[in-house]
DNA sequence: TGAAATGTTGGGGCG
DNA sequence: ACGCCCCAACATTTC
């Protein structure tokens, strides 16, 4: 016999918001609803929150915790294992349910297991989907299996999705009143830099919180959306979404980012061709997370074991010198700078700088992924894992390994006006257009009319561009064999 | 969601 | 008028 009026437990985990959360609506349903965001570090192990997506973190859930006050309630912070650290809130609460969101990261989804393993026969434990547009199982080929290549997964899940509607916030959420449950103080988490405080480029870019999300969801689709196909190609506007750390966070649904698409395309706001462009991007997300569930080893083994013979160099001088944007080729360096500032970096550049690493400097996709990890606010599991292969080309429906970006002609093609180099890499801005993507080629002259001595102001090319492709193409010539 | 090398075509200069 | 060459522009292939 369950008491209706004893509190139904919503652990908080991605899902960072009160809108459009199915576990959060089903527990407001069954009684006073308990909100509690558990840290687990030791079951992340390895991959637990990169700094910048620290700093995120700490916003948001202050963000999550500030307007549960303002409803008259109490978001709950507990650091430990999850399912000890909940067995003890419903021992203390005598709680009647717990409702969560479905996590997929395979540590997660294990952690989410062993609580309903330990608690499920006691009290109805429950998760919910939310965090993607269709859940993994929902996608399959007509012979029942997984998709390994996006175009048909996509063409599929289209057909599944159809109209959908993002459910509102509960209008009066009914929060546990009681005041049994210790709570840690958000700031002893201690995920905000002190000694430096390097956040001040993400200050400046940011506004973590669900509130936060929807500004950036209705500008994008006011000012870049219908522009999107063609604009979201040129790392000098700013015509992409930049809603990546907000979906990561839960702090917005794909669902909710579906509708208002969709909405802004039928009261012709946007065209329909720019809808569907940008919600094929979340399509590539689903796929990521498809992928990751498919093969839970996504993050640290290839997909494909031929590149398990890859030969890799390892070169601590030369990864950091990428990592801080001092290759000496300027799209490279502009979006490693871009990165270090802001937390996050223009899609186009992350394909440029992710094939510089692996295959220019022949580097192991794992170092690009465990910096990226490290520095971008909307750092994920899925998405950082499949896209590092696919750059890579160790990964499923993955870029060819020959298909080498040219740093050069990426920059004059995408960046023609200069607009974006000039501002990541103001040593170089005062040089002509022409020599911008190449200033080893620049007469003396112009170059020390701009003020730039090679080697002194901004560095020679870490690599010869010919001579590390053909040594990347070599490489994996022998790798076949 | 490339780039470079190689092949083909066609216009124009020129002997 | 004609053949030859050059080369840009485009297409195909190879990596």
């Amino acid at each position: 016999m369950t008491d209706s009026n004893a509190p139904v437990i919503c652990w908080f985990y991605n899902d960072l918001r009160l809108s459009d959360h199915a576990a959060l609506a089903a527990a407001a349903e069954l009684g006073p609803v308990l909100p509690i965001y558990v840290r687990d570090r030791a079951a992340a192990g390895n991959w637990q929150e990169g700094g910048a997506s620290q700093w995120w973190l700490h916003h948001s859930l202050d963000d999550l915790a500030r307007r549960i006050g303002e409803q008259g309630g109490r978001l709950v912070l507990a650091d430990g294992a999850a399912e000890e650290v909940l067995e003890s809130v419903v021992e203390a609460t005598g709680a009647q349910a717990i409702f969560f969101s479905r996590a997929y990261e395979p540590w997660a989804a294990e952690q989410q297991r062993r609580v309903h393993e330990q608690l499920g026969e006691r009290l109805s434990v429950k998760r919910f989907p939310g965090r993607l547009l269709l859940e993994p199982e929902q996608v399959r080929t007509n012979d029942g299996r997984p998709y390994k290549v996006f175009t048909p997964f996509w063409r599929a899940s289209l057909a599944q999705i159809g109209d959908r509607a993002a459910r509102d916030m509960p209008d009066q959420l009914d929060w546990y009143q009681g005041d049994d449950v210790a709570s840690d103080d958000l700031a002893a988490w201690a995920l905000l830099p002190t000694k430096p405080d390097w956040a001040g480029g993400l200050r400046e870019s940011w506004q973590p919180g669900e509130v936060g999300a929807h500004e950036r969801l209705r500008d994008f689709v006011t000012h870049a959306a219908d522009d999107y196909a063609e604009g979201r190609d040129r790392p000098g506007k700013d015509h992409t979404s930049r809603l990546s750390p907000h979906l990561h966070f839960g702090e917005i649904s794909p669902n909710q980012v579906w509708q208002t698409l969709k909405m802004a395309a039928g009261v012709g706001e946007i065209s329909g061709q720019a809808a569907d462009a940008y919600l094929r991007e979340l399509g590539w997300r689903d796929f990521s997370y498809h992928l990751l569930t498919l093969f839970p080893a996504l993050p640290e083994e290839n997909f494909r074991d031929q590149f398990d013979r890859f030969p890799w160099r390892s070169d601590e001088a030369e990864l950091e010198r990428w990592q801080r944007g001092q290759t000496g080729y300027p799209l490279v360096d502009a979006g490693m700078r871009q990165l270090w500032h802001t937390g996050w970096m223009h899609n186009r550049v992350r394909m440029v700088v992710g094939s510089f690493l692996v295959k220019h400097l022949r580097q192991h996709w794992r170092a690009g992924e465990d910096w990226f990890w490290d520095t971008l606010v909307d750092a994920d599991l899925a998405s950082n894992a499949a896209s590092w292969q696919w750059v890579a080309g160790s990964g499923a429906d993955a870029a060819p390994y020959f298909r080498i970006f040219n740093p050069m002609s990426q920059g004059e093609k995408f960046d023609p006006d200069g607009a974006y180099v000039r501002r990541w890499v103001p040593e170089l801005k005062d040089l002509p257009q022409k020599f911008l993507n190449r200033p080893w080629e620049a007469p003396v002259e112009i170059l020390r009319r701009a003020g730039v001595e090679l080697g002194k102001d901004y560095p020679h090319p870490i690599v010869d561009h010919r001579e590390a492709r053909e040594a990347a193409l070599a490489a994996f010539q022998d790798s076949k064999a």
